[in-house]
DNA sequence: CATGAATGAGAATTCATTCAT
DNA sequence: GATGAATGAATTCTCATTCAT
């Protein structure tokens, strides 16, 4: 019968509607002022329903947060798998990288802005940033190893890197009031600067003016 | 009489140990997490009191707000104050942003991660990511005018190190489990890097493998 | 047609799961914890079947006392049938009546030990316990009738033995940590000393010392 | 200032109403009927006043228990304090358990009728029964040694009249229904017929007719 | 100035029950 | 006959906030 198939469908697009709604309000407004009424009101379901799709709040969030992980994951990987030159590839995972976010707010905030819920310890290395990390590193060091670019330290590259796209992101996803010139622009223009820094001749030479410290000598 | 100036202290005293307790409260747990009797628990005070001197929860996590800009203001101003030469006051600018952050978790999250609460949409200029923002982009405008760095958009390139600067911030912040190589050298290596961007001899030339756009072409 | 055949038989042993899932559940738990769901889980089968063979908890409910009725009056039928002596039969009729108790402590508890759900107020003589009652008293006016034993008032004897009776059933039942020497004897050593002290030579000399009265004297 | 002493007072009254209200609630539904709400209706507070004065729902249940335990071994320790005869104390002990259950349905069906609460385990020594059972021993064993009754063992006796007394009382609680000839005189009449029994001058003779065993050898 | 008492509103969650299939 | 989907009502409990003292 077709009863089966129609049902099944309705039960899995029922799902999407109800992670859809929920992943747009955790973010809009956090996790704590979102009530499973209102995911409920924005599906026009009764609350109910909700608990036969997700045990709990709990797990409705951790469901988005998943999803997230999947979706990013898989464009990074389609991304691997083009095999283009290693400095492009790079600077393509960075420009996904700020892609993917401002393309889902929602999730980036909740995966990668909100820090874990309390309870949920993640060891960094399982955790979703840390996969990510992961990727950026193998990017680095191939772009190390074809002599496209120097450093002394390939982990504190791509943890340079990474920072700064993530600040990118974040920004253009928590300020919506700022004027940026472009949103579009302002991503090319970091990936450009930092690949920039990563080939010039020489690190900086800071031995003349300024000592390297770790933190501010000025002020205090 | 001694007596008004005495009362007059203890209620200003009493004011900052509120703010303090809530601040650290409101960021360790999330505003919504905080409730007025844990502030006023961590104070040894009843939940009354605080209304005593805050009109309500809001009104005490702006204050929160308020106060956090004031101290990283005056800081900024306090660095203006030392009139280094403007490469140096810009490098120093961008550490003073991670250092402060990194200071005060608490007060950073509060004020740039967490988007404005709703209701108190805030025009980006007046905010106060908006009036730090300001002091970051007279700082490259010095450099460009005595030539230490060349750029085709002062804002652009504002943005930009912004952008950068916050994502470093914002990890060492939020990412409490990432096994960063030292907090200290990532601030560095991130300032040293863009530093480096700035003054390479020329912008990078993407003319020819990768046409300047604003999403990724490769990934949908 | 063996289909009819076969749909019944199907039918009532499904009800006759039903019946004997509730009934275990009701106990183990209590009513009002007990759930459609769970009933239904344990004969895997879904709760909407419940309804189809009872109107809803309160009719499975009193199926499941009724039944409990049914099977203990007819032991007491067969006892009866035995024609046993009058104080062998008095003697085994309370035996009886703690064996039952202890072998069904789900079915007891619910039929003697929890009060009638609230909107079903049973007038006595009609309840299931008032029927049992009349057994038991019937069998105490044989005993009387053959001189085994004296009594001013068969009722009163019939409800004294009763309450006896039921008083070590309830604990057997309810006090499972209780460190009873064992459970066969204490119903034998129960059973023995209220027949030893119904054909005690005279009545309890009360005269003396303390005056008969309905509550303490002593304590208030 | 009264003032403090005023409300002292208010707090400790509240504090009894709602006791008091929770206690017949809880047995005139059971735990599970009786909700937050209703008790609070019945004192015609709010649902929240009552989380002033008990952390949950569980924490008011139990401090009913605990009231009823205290008042019922008070009783007990005053009668021990008469120092009376033996017999008539023990006599007076058994009158003193069914006069307390008949005069506190609601406490005495809580902590002896309904079985423990899932969760608190509770060891039968420590359990309020348990120490209510101790004191009854001790007026069996000092009649035994005064040599007004005879018994192979105390513990069993013990046993023995507790489950009578108990059996008594739950049912007088229990069955409203039922047409006792007097409460009052049901529970006389049980304590003189058990300790008829037990002053009889030989225990039962049961080698005779029928064998002891601990279950029915008749029906099943 | 400070507080204890009190509450209305609202949160997550569970349950018995119905209905269309 | 059997079920999956759906829901309205109810439950426990928490919180910001007010008020009288």
């Amino acid at each position: 019968m077709g009863t089966t198939e129609r049902r099944a469908r309705h039960r899995a697009s029922l799902r999407r509607d109800i992670l859809d709604a929920a992943s747009r309000l955790f973010v809009e407004d956090g996790y704590d002022r979102v009530t499973m009424r209102r995911i409920a009101g924005r599906i026009e379901y009764s609350p109910t329903t909700i608990y036969l799709h997700f045990k709990d709040k709990t797990e409705l969030f951790n469901a988005v947060c998943e999803e997230t992980f999947s979706q990013f994951t898989e464009k990074l990987e389609r991304l691997k798998s083009l095999r283009m030159a290693p400095l492009g590839h790079l600077r393509e995972a960075l420009r996904l990288y700020v892609d993917f976010g401002v393309k889902h707010p929602y999730h980036y905030t909740i995966t990668f802005l909100q820090g874990p819920k309390p309870g949920q310890a993640s060891s960094f290395e399982a955790s979703i940033g840390g996969r990510a990390f992961d990727t950026l590193r193998l990017a680095v060091r191939a772009c190390v190893d074809s002599g496209d670019i120097r450093t002394t330290s390939i982990d504190m590259t791509a943890q340079v890197l990474w920072a700064a796209v993530h600040g990118v992101t974040a920004l253009l996803i928590t300020d919506k009031s700022f004027p940026f010139a472009s949103h579009g622009a302002l991503g090319d223009h970091t990936v450009d600067l930092l690949i920039a820094g990563l080939r010039a001749p020489s690190l900086p030479d800071r031995t003349s003016a300024v000592p390297p410290r770790s933190t501010s000598t000025f002020i205090d």
